[in-house]
DNA sequence: TGGTCTAACCTGTATATACAACCTGACAGG
DNA sequence: CCTGTCAGGTTGTATATACAGGTTAGACCA
């Protein structure tokens, strides 16, 4: 198990970690395919493989002429894009709005000590919160978060910014996991999402890792009527087409 | 407009179109970088891209000292992950069998032309199956297939063969779109899963890709009290860390 | 016959070099 | 003051070369 890393991986990994400890920030300038060369004492092609890679997967953007820079945050894989209700909301050109239940600190114990790994009476902050689409309750939210992955969770303003958002600033998610079940809502979710009577409501259980580690838990209840999500898959390598006019162009190029 | 494409991408979509006619079939071997820089008239680092972006991609799979050979479908990207239900449920260790209700020719019209951006009336076969999971009902398979993309459609026994699996028999799904909602079924969908009143549905809707165009379009029920959707997202160039274990390993290797 | 060793082939990585295309800022000439 | 040019840095691609390590088939020997 101490197989020696290749050195482009070793210089992926040290690029990684500085973005991962906020060193770098988004829209910061990653060091030139010359300066690494230079730096590590590595060929330039070894440098070019390294930050081609992270180009590839995301994390950084590169442009000719210019430099390569870290990306954005949303942009580093798809596993944002189903993260932030807010953005889905604002993407329709609606108004997200959002109002906290509950904001505590807890033990965690039974499911959610097994979810994220940890020993029943770990310290997690819990939180309830319903989002809404304009004025329009559209998910309930009750999320664990692991105590020592984000300790100032408590003083958040969660009506401001979302925890998706706030956890996103502490580190980035780097897993996710996810279940999608259809269910008849409890009175309190069916009163939180003001929905009558008979109407299912849309489940998601989704699980998020930071450093190859569980760090957060969450339940998400969406009304039937009212709400679908919605996923794209195009495989790697590939240009997606989803348009009619897309098409078209795509069929005159070959 | 006229752009060369680079020589490592014409290698690249040379490949894929061997694999997309067929001409490859799943564990063929690949041609050797040695054998591509003969042929092709390119440098072994060009051949060494094209085949090694492959198999990142996960169209191909190299071994060191036997060679390059073409991946199962199964494994060529995620896509397929969600789409046969037949596989998922052998995974649990489980039978699958399936009823097939309706296999016709129909001329499509509204939702399904606009859905496979055809002009209303063009030809479509429709497909209506129940596949169940140890003889209890699990999913009803409502599908539209372009009846120019596979025109022996009719002839298929699809209580031995999946739809998915005959589809990707005929062409590769390169892309995938769905829409997943909860709902409460219609007295057809309840009687066909043998679901109680009361009781919601998990509806898919999925449209997939071929060669840049929309091929089929199909309404997949689930019961909500039997069946969920899990996903995992892993950020490519990472391995995943899905349990304790794992993670314990991958915390001793740092 | 049975085991071993080697040659040939494969992928994986690393380096040095070269040229093209792109971008920016400085600088000279109008 | 404005504009065009040019130098220098950056990425993108392509080649030739080299060595390490895995795999296999066949030659070779006991």
């Amino acid at each position: 198990m101490n197989a020696v890393k290749p050195r482009y991986q070793q210089l992926k990994d040290l690029i990684i970690q500085r973005i991962s400890t906020g060193e770098l920030q988004p829209s910061d300038r990653v060091p030139s395919e010359n300066e690494l060369v230079e730096a590590m004492s590595v060929s330039r092609m070894t440098a070019n493989r390294a930050l081609r890679e992270l180009n590839d997967e995301g994390y950084v953007k590169r442009i000719a002429g210019r430099g390569t820079f870290v990306s954005d945050f949303r942009s580093q894989s798809h596993l944002l894009e189903v993260q932030n209700i807010a953005d889905e909301i604002a993407g329709r050109g609606h108004n997200h709005s959002c109002t906290v239940i509950r904001q505590s600190r807890q033990h965690a114990r039974g499911e959610v000590a097994q979810a994220l790994h940890v020993e029943q009476g770990t310290d997690v902050f819990h939180l309830q919160l319903v989002h809404h689409e304009n004025a329009t309750p559209i998910q309930v939210e009750d999320r664990h978060v692991l105590a020592s992955f984000a300790p100032d969770c408590l003083e958040q303003d969660f009506e401001a910014v979302t925890p998706s958002a706030y956890l996103t600033s502490v580190a980035p998610l780097q897993e996710a996991e996810q279940i999608v079940r259809a269910a008849m809502p409890n009175g309190a979710i069916r009163q939180q999402l003001s929905i009558d009577e008979g109407e299912p409501v849309l489940v998601v259980i989704r699980r998020t890792w930071t450093q190859g580690r569980p760090v957060t838990f969450a339940r998400l209840h969406h009304p039937g009527s009212r709400y679908e999500m919605a996923g794209h898959y195009t495989p790697p390598g590939r240009q997606r087409s989803t348009s009619a006019d897309v098409v078209q162009l795509e069929q005159l190029e070959q």
